[in-house]
DNA sequence: GTGAAAGCGCTAACAT
DNA sequence: ATGTTAGCGCTTTCAC
C-alpha cells in the first residue's frame, strides 16, 4: 500500500506551496481561480484527505468529546449516548465512547486515556462518583459535564429526583398503598441510589406510608426501569401477581417499559433534553472558554401511569 | 489556566533531555536509577500527561478504532458496542462511536470523519451497505470489519442467517403452522433484510409452508427482536392473542425478550463471539498488517423457544 | 495573491 | 546511559 498523500504531495502536484494548499483546503477566498482549481484537482487525483491529528496538534484543540457510560446495554444509556452523539456531531465534534460497567478502576483508566487524547471535553453518564477521578479531570482543566446524575463540583443536568420519587410514592399512596418497598441493585450508581432512596423515604413520611421489606410490601418503587422490569418478573415467578398483589413503579422511562405486555408505570426522564442540555453545558466551556462555578440544570420528571400499578386490594 | 506542561518542561525540570524523558515515560530499562527518579518526580510535580495526539502523529498510527452503528438505542447494538469497546480497550484501543440511524449521508459523514482522524480501523454494525462509502474506506486502506451483517468485500463476522431462519420456520412448521408471514421494517438494514427474507422463503418451501400476508397468517417471523416485540404488541392490540391465535418468532436474542412477560421465541445471535471475532478480524489487519482476501466468520445461531410460539389451534 | 519559515509535542535513529 | 537531530503533517504569521 502506498503511503498516504500529504499536503506536500498536493503542493508539488499542483505547483503551489504547502501554505496555499492549506489555505485553499480550508476554504480561503483570496486565491486566484486558476490556482484553486489546480489545487482542488490535485487533491482529487491524489485522493488526499487532511490528517486530523496533525491539524489538531498544531491547533492545540481537538474536536472529539469523550463519553463515559456505565452500561451501554441498558437502553436508557444507549438512548442517551445516541442522542449525545447526534448533538455533538451537529456541533462538529466526534464522540469517543467508553463503557465502565461501574468499575472505578475502568472508569479511571478510560478517563485517563481520554485526557491523553486531549479530548475537548468529557460527558459522564451514571458517574461512579469517584472523587479522585474527578479531581484529575478538574485539575487537568478539561471541561466535564455530568448527565443524569448529580455532582456538585462540575456542570450537570439531571432530573429532580426528589420530585420524581414524590410523584411515584404519591401515586402509590393515592391508590391506597401504605406499605411500600424500595428496591435497588449494585448496578445503580451509588450517589444516584442514595438520593433516590432518601427522596423515597421522605415521600413516604409525607404521605404517611411506611417503608417495608419487599416481602411485606403491597407496592414497590424500583431504582430504575430495568430493575423494575426484572422485579416484575421475579415477583410473578414467586407467585405474586403484578399489579393485583403488588404494584411496581420504575424510574427512567425506557422504551420497552411502554410495551403493552410490560406496561411499566414509571417516572420518566426527558431523554432529549438531558442530552441537548448536557452537550450545551459542555460546549459552553469548550468553545466559549466559559469560566465560573458549576451550573446545574434540573429537569422535571414525568409520571407515566401504565399497568403495573393498581388500587390496593380489599 | 496555565498551559499544559510538555515533555520539554519535564526535561528542564529534571535536567534530562527530551529523549530521555520520553524513554523513561515509555518504561525504558536502561536508565540510571537516579535520573529515572528525577524524571518521574518532575512528571509528578508538573502533573505532566503525555500528549497522545503528538505521539500518534509521529508514530503514524492511532490507537482508536471507529465503530459505526445504525441504532444504539436498539439493545442488541448497545450490547454489541459495549462488548466491542471492552475487547478493543483490552487490546489497547479506544473506540470512537458513531450512530447513523441508517441514513446513508450520516454514515458517509461519520466515516469520512473517522478517516480524517486516521483511526486504526473501523467496525461497522448493521452497515447500510452503501457501496460508495465502502469504496472510500477500502481505497483509503483503513481496515474494516463488518459485524453482524454481510459484506463480501471486507472481513466480516455474522450468524448463518439461512440456518437461523430455517430454525425458526422449522420450529413453526413443527408446531403445525402452514401459513407464515415475514415482517420487516425500514429500520432493518437492507442487505440483512434481503438475506433474511430469502432464507425465510427458502425455508418455507423446504417445509411445505406458504408465505402469507400478516392478516392471514397463523405464525410470523420478524426480521429482528425489537420488531417482533412491537409486533406482539400490535397483534394483541388488534385482538389477536399471542401465541393462541398467532405465533411470533424474532431474531437477535436481546435480553428483554427473555422476560417472562415477553417470553419471545427467537433466533439468538452469540453477542460475545460476534464482538470478540469482530475485533480480532480487525486487529489482525491493523496490528499484523495482514493482507489477503476478505475473511468471513459464520457463527451458529441458536433457537430459543419461549412463550410466543405454540401449536396451531384445531 | 503566494510562499518561506517556524513551530505544535512527541519519537527514533544516531552519536557520544 | 544520555543527548542531538531530524522529522510526523499540518497551520500561521510575516515577508514579498
Amino acid at each position: 500500500m502506498s503511503p498516504r498523500p500529504t499536503i506536500v504531495d498536493v503542493a508539488e502536484r499542483s505547483g503551489a506551496s504547502k501554505s496555499t494548499v492549506s489555505y485553499v483546503i480550508r476554504g480561503g477566498a483570496h486565491v486566484s481561480p486558476d490556482l484553486r482549481r489546480r489545487v482542488l484537482a490535485a487533491v482529487e487525483e491524489l485522493g488526499y484527505r487532511p490528517n486530523g491529528l496533525a491539524r489538531q496538534l498544531v491547533l492545540r484543540r481537538t474536536s472529539t468529546i469523550g463519553v463515559v457510560v456505565g452500561d451501554l446495554a441498558n437502553p436508557f444509556y444507549g438512548e442517551l449516548v445516541k442522542r449525545l452523539e447526534r448533538h455533538a456531531h451537529e456541533a462538529g465534534y466526534a464522540t469517543s465512547v467508553s463503557n465502565t460497567d461501574g468499575h472505578p478502576e475502568r472508569e479511571a483508566a478510560r478517563v485517563e486515556a481520554l485526557l491523553e487524547q486531549r479530548v475537548a471535553g468529557i460527558v459522564m453518564l451514571q458517574f461512579g462518583g469517584d472523587r479522585e477521578i474527578l479531581d484529575e479531570v478538574i485539575a487537568d482543566g478539561t471541561p466535564v459535564a455530568v448527565v443524569s446524575s448529580t455532582e456538585p463540583r462540575v456542570d450537570s443536568v439531571g432530573v429532580d429526583e426528589r420530585v420524581g420519587l414524590a410523584l411515584a410514592v404519591r401515586h402509590l399512596a393515592g391508590l391506597g398503598h401504605e406499605r411500600i418497598a424500595y428496591v435497588t441493585s449494585p448496578l445503580v450508581e451509588e450517589r444516584t441510589n442514595t438520593i433516590r432512596y432518601e427522596s423515597f423515604a421522605r415521600a413516604c413520611r409525607e404521605t404517611g406510608c411506611v417503608e417495608t421489606p419487599l416481602d411485606e410490601a403491597t407496592a414497590v418503587a424500583a431504582a430504575n426501569d430495568i430493575l423494575a422490569i426484572e422485579l416484575v418478573d421475579r415477583l410473578e415467578h414467586a407467585g405474586r401477581r403484578v399489579p393485583a398483589d403488588v404494584s411496581v413503579v420504575g424510574f427512567d422511562g425506557i422504551a420497552v417499559g411502554g410495551l403493552a405486555r410490560i406496561g411499566l408505570t414509571t417516572v420518566a426522564q426527558p431523554h432529549e433534553e438531558l442530552a441537548s442540555a448536557g452537550i450545551r453545558l459542555l460546549l459552553d466551556r469548550v468553545a466559549g472558554g466559559l469560566e465560573g462555578p458549576p451550573r446545574r440544570i434540573l429537569l422535571e420528571p414525568r409520571l407515566l401511569v401504565r399497568a403495573t400499578t393498581a388500587r390496593k386490594e380489599r
